[in-house]
DNA sequence: TTATTTATGTCAATAAGGCTGACGTATTTT
DNA sequence: AAAATACGTCAGCCTTATTGACATAAATAA
């Protein structure tokens, strides 16, 4: 590794880095809260739908684990959801115990609705960023997480 | 090491992109998170903090300007800073109707303790990921931004 | 000088989205 | 048969956001 004061990230850097994450996080999810908004859902809807339409067939424990917030919290949102017509729940076939949540087709509809600017707007940043932008953006923001857990 | 041929970032790319937003802002805030809690503040304090720390001498309008939310909001958290010491407000010089923000000695204190693990945690990451990974991905999170507003 | 705009403060009501605690039920595992 | 697991739900509370209305002081425009 080079000693290369002018390529090294500083503590003024980290200050960047830090109001960076903020910025782009609330400029990221804008555009999806203002279309649920209009439906009369929120950023919380947005999370379920985004997860459970990426891995259908998810129980309750395993959303529960990836939101990382409690059961009740989400039990107000998937009955808004599953209401809605957006989601649906199946019993397991190994356990019984388990409840399967799946996308309707209606629930897709919305999902790819709510994705489709985010996409472009990635779209776009990793256009303009170069052809080797994405697997460096991706390398640093997999290395923020927080293995631990 | 390449995977994909072209190099290209694809839809699927795009999918884990918008799971790493969400991922890497949850993680990146948990631990700030936790001390404020244990002091009776919430993250929203913690962006007071940060933004005054960092650009001392702010106006409110400017600082709803960044943060995006409305004075009646940022009143509440505003109050619990000024109520607790952390933070001062001065009449300004040229304009006696602005009242600029500043940390106190306490504000910068806590202020510090907020930074650290998120500096650290920058530190660290960029330290793994190689000398130019800060500016390549510096780089992807601007072009996220909104310039518009 | 008077009128208006700007910067800020504040009161009241409301909503979203978190939390803890407690309890119930069905199902699986021991 | 007992215990653990997966989930649902009721009740109450907190933080952080919202809109709307109104007040005050200071700067600026007419």
């Amino acid at each position: 590794m080079m000693e290369n004061a002018e390529n090294k990230a500083d503590s003024q850097d980290f200050i960047d880095a830090i109001e960076l994450m903020f910025f782009a996080y609330r400029d990221f999810t804008a555009v999806p809260d203002e279309i649920l908004q209009a439906r009369g859902h929120g950023r919380a809807h947005h999370r379920v739908l985004h997860f459970v339409g990426s891995s259908p067939g998810m129980s309750i424990a395993n959303l529960l684990d990836i939101l990382r917030i409690t059961k009740q919290s989400l039990a107000r949102v998937l009955r808004d959801l599953i209401e809605g017509g957006y989601i649906e729940q199946r019993i397991g076939r190994n356990d019984r115990r388990k409840r399967l949540l799946f996308l309707t087709e209606k629930g897709r509809g919305l999902h790819a609705e709510l994705m489709r600017p985010q996409s472009e707007r990635f779209a776009r940043v990793f256009s303009e960023a170069g052809s080797n932008a994405y697997s460096q953006w991706h390398n640093v923001m997999k290395l923020l997480l927080d293995k631990s857990k």
